[in-house]
DNA sequence: AACATTACCAACCGCTTTTTG
DNA sequence: TCAAAAAGCGGTTGGTAATGT
């Protein structure tokens, strides 16, 4: 029954990717696509398993990608999405297309949690973890027993977290990356092109072989500076409405975030995660210095009303 | 210069959800 | 319908570079 088993565990290489690997990875997915990954080790002889060829081309292979820096606004972006959402990096990586949910994950755990603690240290000692209390209030994991009664709820309040998430988005309309953030583009598969993918790779080489570029994958030679391709190839699965997108066999969180900020219609997943949006919220801390910081530089308007706007959604008690 | 500490990030691990035979 | 495996996700770890003493 079942399924034939992906990968032989014996002989699976693990650590650091090298450049040939990549490069083995890179003209695979170019000429497949992504996605079937049990096939790739046997087809491309890459001695690594399946789970770990979706996650090297995921977080550093896949084009489009931006590595280095935040910006300001992403960062407030994260911040905002954060409590939100929760500890739900897929889904807030899905409004941030050019970056993976490892590297915002990253980002969080080593610059803004710090950076929130400071400011929520700052106001004085209200509070706990901030956006982390947040996260492990919203982010972590739920007794079963609320599904359904989020699921209840929610359908009913999911245009209230839409909104929210709405204002929240639509702060930048002339920033590109995010521009395209509130209405989230979903891309056919099929119509992805890779071509940009050679590009990745060949900087990745011409890192490489540059004297002192590091040796391994440890530390990318693109984390120098943003590898902006504009092939907005994004392979995270969306839920458009338009059916396409399923190729990816994706319905778990982070495409369900996508629907529960665009399609109330995209099943109850949707208000599952717009649950955990609302309960994640409903934990926020003190954010007066934190608004503040958000409200600064232009996040302006609707910046707290996204966060007050989400706490009504439902009163914490109604959820035990 | 040598060592210790801290910060960062890629990759792994383990769990849950979804898919498939 | 069910069991097994894939796919996906979030948490954690390990290696390395940067910084401090």
């Amino acid at each position: 029954m079942g399924r034939p088993p992906c990968c032989d565990k014996v002989g699976v290489k693990k650590g650091p990717w090298t450049p040939e690997e990549d490069l083995m990875l890179v003209s695979y997915v170019q000429e497949h696509g992504p996605g079937n990954w049990r096939a790739v080790p046997t087809n491309t002889g890459l001695m690594r398993c399946s789970k770990s060829c979706r996650l090297r081309w995921t977080n550093y292979l896949r084009p489009g990608i931006k590595r280095g820096n935040f910006t300001d606004q992403e960062e407030k972006l994260i911040v905002h999405l954060q409590a939100l959402l929760g500890n739900r990096w897929a889904a807030i990586a899905s409004y941030l297309p050019e970056r993976t949910d490892n590297d915002i994950k990253n980002y969080w755990n080593t610059h803004l949690k710090k950076k929130l603690k400071k400011m929520q240290a700052g106001e004085g000692d209200r509070g706990e973890d901030g956006g982390a209390g947040a996260a492990a209030g919203g982010g972590g994991k739920r007794p079963s027993v609320l599904k359904g009664q989020w699921e209840r709820r929610l359908q009913t309040d999911i245009h209230t977290a839409r909104q929210a998430l709405r204002d929240a988005l639509s702060l930048e309309p002339s920033s590109a990356p995010l521009a395209n953030l509130a209405e989230p583009q979903p891309t056919p598969p099929g119509s992805t092109t890779y071509a940009s993918s050679a590009e990745n790779i060949a900087r990745l080489l011409e890192g490489w072989l540059r004297p002192g570029g590091g040796s391994g994958a440890g530390k990318g030679p693109e984390a120098s500076g943003s590898t902006s391709t504009t092939a907005t190839t994004q392979q995270r699965p969306q839920c458009s409405g338009e059916g396409a997108a399923s190729a990816s066999a994706s319905h778990s969180s982070g495409a369900a975030a996508n629907k529960a900020a665009q399609t109330p219609e995209c099943s109850t997943e949707t208000s599952k995660m717009a649950g955990s949006s609302a309960v994640a919220a409903l934990s926020a801390p003190a954010f007066s210095m934190l608004e503040s910081w958000l409200l600064d530089d232009g996040m302006g308007h609707g910046e707290v009303g996204l966060m007050t706007d989400v706490v009504p959604l439902g009163d914490p008690s109604e959820f035990f």
